[in-house]
DNA sequence: GTTATTTATGTTATATCGTAACAGGTCAAG
DNA sequence: CTTGACCTGTTACGATATAACATAAATAAC
C-alpha cells in the first residue's frame, strides 16, 4: 500500500487564474525544494522551469531547447535534455509519455504521484490527484503478482472550458 | 461510469504456459474479430500480428518491420507503421507508450480497457483487468470536470517470477 | 462484366525525439 | 593548490515517426 497522499489543491490548469502569481510562487516553492535536498537549480534548469511554467501545457525537448538557446545557453539536444531530466529526478517536473514532452510539476515537495489530464482541444495538462487510482492499479497487479516500482496514468479528453465550447 | 467490464482471464504473459497453443489461439481470435467488423486482415497485417504474438513483449516498430522485410514485404517505416495502427484501430494490438513499442493484445474481441504490467527485468508485458483503475481515473477527472475519452496506464516493476530471482 | 471508387501497399524523403562520448569549466574538501 | 565531483557545452549519431506520392488490389456501381 501506498503512504498517505498529502491533498492536492485543484487544479489551476484549467481554471482561469492569476498566472503570473501563480508561476512565481511555484518557482519560489521549486528553489526551496531544491534547496531542502541539496540539489542545485543552476541557471539553465532554472530558465528551464521557467519555460515549462509560462503555460499549463507539456513541451517537447526541442521547443524548451530553441528557447534555451536563444538566450545563450547551449543549443544542443543535451542541453535541454539533462536540464529535464534533473527537474523530473527532484520532483520540480514531470514527464508526459503520451506527448513525449514535458510539464512543470504544480506540487513541488508534495509527495505525489499525479494523473495527468490533458485536454485534446486546448493542450492544457493537468496534474489530479492520483491516489486512489494507484491504488486500484497496485491492487490490480498484485493480484497476478506484480510490484508496481514506477507508473504513468495519463488521460486524454476534454478540460471543462472546451467541452462547453465543443457542444 | 464504465460500462461493465467483461471478465478477463488471469494473464499468461508471467506464466509458463503452451505458448504455440496461445499464440494460435490469439491469431484465429483475431482473424474471427476482424472478420465480425468488416476490416481485412491481409498478409502484412496477419504477419504483423503473428511476430507480436511470437512473445509475451512489446516490440518497436523497427523491430517488426526488420521481421515483415526478410520476409519480403516492404522495408520502409510505413509498411509497418500501417500494419501496427491498423491492429491498434481494430483492437488486436496495443501500444504501450512507456516503450514506444507495441504489443500483441490477449483479449482480442473483448471490450477492455487494460492496465500495462512491464517487467524491467525479463521485459515481459501483461494486460490487467483495469476497470477498477479506469473507474478511479474517470472518477478523479470528473472531479475536477475533466471528460476522459481514452487514456493509457502503464506500469513499471517485477513480475513474479523475476520478483523470486531477484531477492 | 466493365468502370469507378475506395482501400491497401510500397516508395522516397524528412521530421521529430533521444543519447553516447568527450572536452572544458566551476567549486568545495582536503 | 590540487583532487574529485559535478555541471555545461560540443559533435556525432541512433531511434522513432510521419508526409506525400505512385501503384496495385479489392470492392462497389452501373
Amino acid at each position: 500500500m501506498s503512504a498517505a497522499e498529502t491533498p492536492l489543491d485543484p487544479p489551476l490548469a484549467f481554471a482561469h487564474h492569476d498566472h503570473a502569481h501563480c508561476a512565481d510562487a511555484l518557482l519560489a516553492k521549486a528553489e526551496a525544494v531544491a534547496a531542502d535536498r541539496g540539489a542545485r537549480l543552476t541557471p539553465v534548469r532554472r530558465r528551464t522551469l521557467e519555460i515549462l511554467l509560462e503555460a499549463h501545457r507539456a513541451m517537447g525537448a526541442y521547443e524548451v531547447l530553441e528557447r534555451l538557446a536563444e538566450e545563450g545557453f547551449g543549443s544542443q539536444p543535451p542541453v535541454a535534455y539533462r536540464a529535464l531530466e534533473f527537474l523530473v529526478d527532484q520532483g520540480l517536473a514531470h514527464r508526459v509519455r503520451r506527448l513525449n514532452a514535458f510539464a512543470a510539476c504544480m506540487h513541488p515537495g508534495q509527495d505525489h504521484a499525479p494523473v495527468f489530464l490533458i485536454c485534446r482541444a486546448c493542450n492544457a495538462v493537468a496534474e489530479a490527484a492520483g491516489g486512489a487510482t494507484r491504488a486500484a492499479l497496485d491492487a490490480a497487479a498484485a493480484e497476478v503478482g506484480f510490484t508496481v516500482e514506477r507508473s504513468n496514468i495519463e488521460a486524454l479528453g476534454l478540460c471543462p472550458a472546451c467541452a462547453e465550447t465543443e457542444a
